[in-house]
DNA sequence: TTGTACGCGTTATCAA
DNA sequence: TTGATAACGCGTACAA
């Protein structure tokens, strides 16, 4: 078992010093011919590969991205992985990822650790109860201390960093208007609790459609789930509450879901009241995961393009990370951009068509 | 815009040394009680952390464990690194994730960017293309420089490194046993072809089973799918060719599908053909995904235990480079573990109870 | 054409 | 009690 081979080990074993090595392996013009093909013949028979840690020291950054997100086991987060993955890897950069399991703590504690030196930047979204308890200076001060954050999806307003979101309000109003389109008249939604900000605008996007359409928006059609971590329990839980909603409301003939599993879980309650889909009760999702395209019937999707917004949000931190470089005007007011991702609608076999 | 504050801006602002600084830091005997305070309490102001680089590179280990998996959006392999993330922060390890997209090359080098000093060890799983090349070098490779590797799931024996996988055989003999014995006569299985290795091992599972109770296999009852990454395009193929196994085999009133997908598409093929579930036909499905629960109806599966399967491939790492570093003794020939995770039947609404 | 010296940020050892 | 120095592996400016 032999170690990996450095520099030194090269230069020992050949007797020239270690710049000659170095400036040998990179094809320097300073170094003779012979010596040049002496010394990378032995470093191609050793494998040698200079040392990435060595590297990042001396170069002060690490062509490492950090990822942090909710939860990996979800289509929407690994999708958008997918897609960071793949132009951070096209640009010379690798990705380590942080699961914060939707707790601040953790998400505290994983930035932390790897903001010490181990990644040149984030890529992020934001964890529930982080949002919840509004406490953001985690955030703030790795920006501070000079490393560049990209959010997506899950985003907050009051922190200076670049953001990739797709317009939620407007999808969301997009799905309603194809409800109502498809003569809908009592639509409900299935949202979470308003601190999730995307369950917020989704909601917003629903109340718009109404509106314009002169609809009056009735409460009891609107279901608020406290949206944690999905367990048995509070499986059955969301059932119990969308079994209560259709019961309440004997008329709804359309439901709107901000997500998967909220679609497909009211689609199971509603036949199990005699329902038929898309017949009479049609339903829409925002996803971009499996169970859609899956299930029977499949469902028609507010689709949220996750590999697009990884591959957005990847570009936006490379990019920034990149120009820092060359502009060491540290004093002009920085600009953040925001870049909206457009929803499509795929319709499937839960709408009339 | 700050810079991470180091030792030895510490150190020029309080005009000590470096060492002291550094000492104090790590609450040294050796640092009077004044400076001791004096130094922490202005690196508490200033929010020092030691710089993770230079601490890899002084230590020759970086505490991240590389994984290295054919693709994310995949819930059997989220579930994975998720229980590596588990273990491995509980552990004090950082996980950084590469993707081969079933490709040998995007294998390869992956794993040397990541191996030139980046990690200490890898977890991975196989890519198809890999597995169908049998090149195995580039695992050879890095477990001779010294880094060691735990293999998941897709495994090869001839590589010398600690492995977990669930018992493929006896989960697939449980399933079809279960079928037989829920009166089942003409058993079909969906796999995979033969060079994976997981198709193969449940292809033999099947056939034990049906051996066992004096079942004589028929060709035409297994379909071996060439399973290339899943386009839409794919998806129709493999619609046809369940469409015509059905097609050419009346009376199967029982299916073994290696995964959760082709469990489904069998469903939706076989309903459309006009058989019940699980009246006419029953299904069971090796699977840890939500299709499975979420699908209507419900897949009975055999659960993998992705999470567990992550935790024990982490901790198998990391008891590995710790051992190391006490044990100097390099020539002993190293034993390696191949640790199997028990599957169970989890049972739903495609079998009868 | 080759080699020396330095610095990236830390810690450990040894000297003062 | 404190500080100087070496080392981890690399690249490069400068000296020989």
């Amino acid at each position: 078992m032999k170690r990996k081979i450095t520099l030194k080990q090269i230069a020992k074993e050949l007797d020239v010093s270690i710049s000659t090595v170095s400036k040998a392996l990179r094809n320097s013009i300073e170094i003779s011919e012979d010596t040049r093909q002496k010394v990378q013949a032995f470093a191609k028979l050793y494998n040698y590969r200079p040392n990435n840690i060595a590297l990042s020291l001396k170069n002060r950054k690490t062509k490492t991205i950090g990822i942090i997100i909710p939860e990996i086991v979800h289509h929407f987060f690994s999708k958008v992985i997918t897609g960071i993955e793949l132009v951070a890897n096209k640009r010379g950069y690798n990705v380590i990822v942080g699961l914060s399991n939707e707790s601040f703590d953790k998400e505290v504690i994983n930035m932390q650790m790897l903001a010490n030196g181990s990644i040149d930047g984030f890529i992020l979204s934001i964890a529930k109860e982080t949002l919840q308890q509004q406490d953001y200076h985690h955030f703030t001060e790795t920006i501070n201390q000079g490393m560049p954050i990209v959010m997506f999806d899950r985003v907050v307003n009051e922190i200076p960093c670049d953001k990739v979101i797709v317009d939620d309000v407007k999808g969301a109003k997009q799905a309603v208007e194809k409800l109502i389109k498809n003569g809908c008249k009592n639509i409900a939604i299935i949202s979470t609790k308003d601190y999730v900000s995307v369950g917020k605008l989704r909601t917003q996007g629903y109340l718009d459609a109404l509106e314009d359409h002169k609809i009056t928006p009735k409460a009891s059609l609107i279901l608020k789930i406290e949206d944690k971590l999905m367990s048995d329990d509070h499986l059955d839980k969301l059932e119990k509450e969308i079994e209560q909603l259709f019961q309440s409301n004997k008329s709804i003939d359309g439901i709107f879901a901000v997500n998967e599993l909220y679609a497909v879980t009211a689609i199971k309650v509603a036949r199990k009241l005699g329902l038929e889909i898309p017949k009479s009760l049609q339903v829409i999702s925002f996803s971009d995961g499996v169970l859609s395209k899956h299930s029977t019937p499949s469902l028609t999707t507010v689709s949220q393009h996750g590999q697009e917004i990884g591959e957005e949000a990847a570009n936006l931190l490379i990019n920034r990370l990149e120009s820092e470089e060359t502009d060491y005007n540290d004093e002009t007011d920085e600009v953040y951009e925001t870049v909206v991702i457009e929803t499509n609608l795929i319709e499937r076999e839960s709408t009339k068509n």
